[in-house]
DNA sequence: CGCTTTTGACCTGCGC
DNA sequence: GCGCAGGTCAAAAGCG
C-alpha cells in the first residue's frame, strides 16, 4: 500500500501528462481514459493546462488521466466547442486556441471571455475549415509532445555522457582503469537493454570474490549480498590478509572493476531533509531488510534495498536525525544498474555524480573535481546544491572523506540566507526554495536549499496554491484580466518549464514528498 | 499465496 | 583475543 501511494504520487501522479511531455516515460503507462473527468478536454495545451490540472487534481488523486486517448476522442469525435461549454477551463482553452492560429505562441494563453462567451453563439456559422484547423492544432500538439519525449531522452543521455566526461577529464592514469566502471553506472539511466547485464556482470565478479571463498559453509544467501561479496571483501583499506590479496592478485584483470565498484558502492550521498513522513520519496521502490539501533542516536536507522530491478546494488539507510527528530537523514550508497523512473532521476543522478566525484579523484582534489563535474551536470541536487553561482555552497553540501566512507552530504535542512527576495510571505519564500532547488525558473538564482516543512504545505492544494502564487502554473479560474495576466505567467512558466527537462520530476518528488509528510506518508513500500 | 516487514542471530571490521 | 558497533541474513509474522 505504501508502496502503491508511493507510485502513485512519483510516477503515476496526476502530474504524468505533463511529465509525458518532458520525460520518457512511456505513455502506454496511462490508465484508460476517464469519460467523467474534467481533465478530458484539455489536451490543446498538454504542457500547460495540463500541469496545470495534474497539479490540481492531486487533491482528487484517485483520478488519472489518459491525455492522449482523450486525444484521439476528440479527434475522432466532431462536435463543436458548445459542448465544452460546462467547463470554464474548456472555454479557456479553445479560446486560447483561436488565440494561437492569430498570434504567436506567447498569447496563446490569452483570453478575452467576451469572446468566449460568445464563441457558442458563432459555433453554428463556424465554417469548416476552422474545425480542421483545430484538428490540426491537435495533431502537432501531439507532434509537439512527441517531439519533447525525444528531447528529454536525448537531454538525459546528454546528462550521463557529460558526467562520464567530466569523471574521464578527472582521473589520472591509474584512476582512469578504475573509471571505467563508471559509464555502466550512468548507463543505467538508459533502457533496460543497455543495461541487463550489470546484475549479471556483479554476481560474476561475486562469485570469485575472496570473500564468498571464504565463507562457503555460510547459509547460502548470507554471500549473495552485493555489499558483502564485493564490497566488504574490498573495503578502501589494503587487504588484510595474505591470502586474499593472493586471490586480489589472481583476479588481476576484475580488480580494477571490483575496486572501482566497491568504491562506487562506498561512495555515499547523505541527504538531510525535514520530513515527517518515515522515508522521503525518491521515486524508487526499496524494501526494507533491517533495522538497527545505532549508537548515540535513540531513533532506529533502517535499512533498504532498491527493488525496482534484481540485483540493484542500490541501498539506503534512512535514520531521523538524534538532534533534530524532524530532519530524516537518508544515506544512498551505490548506483542503480536498471532505468529510473522520471521521478527518480533527480535523486538518482545526484547519488551517482557523488559517488563518481568521490571515486574520481583524491580527497584533496575532491572540490574542484567535485566542482567541475557538478558544472558539467546542472539538473542534480547535488550540483544545485554545490555551485549554485559556479561555486561551492559549503554549507548546503560537504564532503567527508574521513568518514568511514566517503559522503557527500546533501543539507536540505537550511534556511534561506539573506538574499533580495523583498517576499515576507512566508509560502513564497518556501517555494521560492523549491523553485530554485529545482532550478525550474532561474538558473542563477541561489540555492538555498528546499524546506518541505509542514506549515507550509500540508496538503497538495497548499502547493498548489503556492505554485499559483509562485507563477508556477496558470491561475485555474481567473477574471478577464487575471487571465490575461495570468496568460504572461503561462508564457513563463512554459518557458522555464521547458528548459528544465527535470521540472516535472522534481515537481512530482515535491509534491510527493510534500504529501507524505502532510498525510502520515508512507513513502516507503510496506 | 506472494510479497513485505520484523527481528533475533550472525558476520565483519575495528579499537583496545 | 575480546568487545563493540555496523551491517546483513533469513525465518516468522503480517498484510492484501
Amino acid at each position: 500500500m505504501d508502496k502503491g501511494w508511493c507510485l502513485a504520487v512519483e510516477s503515476d501522479l496526476p502530474l504524468r501528462p505533463a511529465a509525458a511531455a518532458y520525460t520518457t516515460t512511456p505513455f502506454p503507462f496511462f490508465p484508460p481514459p476517464s469519460a467523467g473527468n474534467p481533465m478530458m478536454r484539455m489536451f490543446q495545451f498538454p504542457d500547460v493546462e495540463a500541469l496545470h490540472h495534474a497539479a490540481a487534481d492531486c487533491l482528487h488523486a484517485a483520478g488519472e488521466v489518459d491525455f492522449f486517448a482523450h486525444h484521439h476522442h476528440h479527434n475522432n469525435k466532431t462536435t463543436s466547442p458548445s459542448d465544452d461549454s460546462s467547463h470554464n477551463d474548456d472555454d479557456q482553452v479553445n479560446t486560447g486556441l483561436h488565440l494561437l492560429t492569430a498570434n504567436t505562441g506567447s498569447d496563446q494563453s490569452t483570453v478575452d471571455d467576451q469572446t468566449h462567451d460568445h464563441r457558442t453563439d458563432h459555433d453554428d456559422s463556424r465554417s469548416k475549415p476552422e474545425a480542421e484547423l483545430q484538428v490540426e492544432l491537435r495533431r502537432m500538439n501531439v507532434e509537439n509532445q512527441r517531439l519533447r519525449d525525444m528531447l528529454s531522452q536525448v537531454s538525459n543521455n546528454y546528462t550521463s555522457l557529460q558526467m562520464h566526461l567530466a569523471s574521464l577529464t578527472h582521473q589520472t592514469p591509474n584512476q582512469q582503469q578504475v573509471v571505467r566502471y563508471v559509464p555502466r553506472k550512468y548507463l543505467a539511466l538508459m533502457p533496460p537493454g543497455e543495461t541487463s547485464n550489470s546484475s549479471s556482470d556483479e554476481r560474476t565478479r561475486s562469485e570469485s570474490s575472496p570473500r564468498n571463498g571464504k565463507r562457503p559453509s555460510v547459509s547460502g544467501g548470507r554471500g549473495e549480498s552485493p555489499e558483502s561479496e564485493t564490497n566488504k571483501a574490498q573495503k578502501l583499506s589494503p587487504p588484510r590478509s595474505n591470502s586474499t590479496a593472493q586471490q586480489q592478485q589472481q583476479q588481476q584483470p576484475n580488480n580494477n572493476n571490483n575496486n572501482a565498484e566497491a568504491a562506487m558502492r562506498k561512495a555515499r550521498v547523505s541527504v538531510r531533509a525535514r520530513s515527517e513522513a518515515p522515508m522521503i520519496s525518491d521515486g524508487c521502490q526499496w524494501r526494507k531488510y533491517g533495522q538497527k539501533m545505532a549508537k548515540g542516536n535513540p531513533c532506529p536507522r533502517a535499512y533498504y534495498r532498491c527493488t525496482m530491478a534484481a540485483g540493484c546494488p542500490v541501498r539506503k539507510q534512512v535514520q531521523r536525525c538524534a538532534e533534530d527528530k524532524t530532519i530524516l537523514i537518508t544515506t544512498y550508497e551505490g548506483g542503480h544498474n536498471h532505468p529510473l523512473p522520471p521521478a527518480a532521476i533527480a535523486m538518482a543522478s545526484t547519488t551517482t555524480a557523488a559517488a563518481t566525484m568521490l571515486l574520481s579523484g583524491s580527497t584533496s582534489s575532491a572540490d574542484g573535481a567535485m566542482t567541475m563535474m557538478m558544472a558539467n551536470h546542472p539538473n542534480n541536487l547535488l550540483a544545485r546544491a554545490m555551485i549554485p553561482n559556479g561555486a561551492v555552497h559549503s554549507n548546503m553540501a560537504s564532503i567527508s572523506a574521513s568518514a568511514p566512507f566517503p559522503t557527500v552530504t546533501l543539507d536540505l535542512t537550511h534556511t534561506s540566507p539573506p538574499n533580495n527576495n523583498n517576499n515576507d510571505d512566508n509560502t513564497s519564500v518556501q517555494l521560492q526554495r523549491q523553485r530554485e532547488t529545482f532550478g525550474m525558473y532561474n538558473n542563477q538564482t541561489k540555492f538555498s536549499g528546499v524546506q518541505l516543512s509542514h506549515e507550509v504545505a500540508n496538503s497538495p492544494s497548499q502547493l498548489l496554491q503556492q505554485l499559483h502564487h509562485q507563477h508556477l502554473l496558470p491561475p485555474r479560474v481567473a477574471s478577464p484580466v487575471a487571465r490575461q495576466q495570468g496568460s504572461m505567467v503561462v508564457d513563463q512558466s512554459v518557458s522555464a518549464i521547458t528548459s528544465d527537462p527535470n521540472f516535472t520530476a522534481a515537481l512530482a518528488a515535491a509534491i510527493s514528498s510534500i504529501m507524505s509528510s502532510g498525510g502520515g506518508g508512507n513513502q516507503q513500500q510496506q
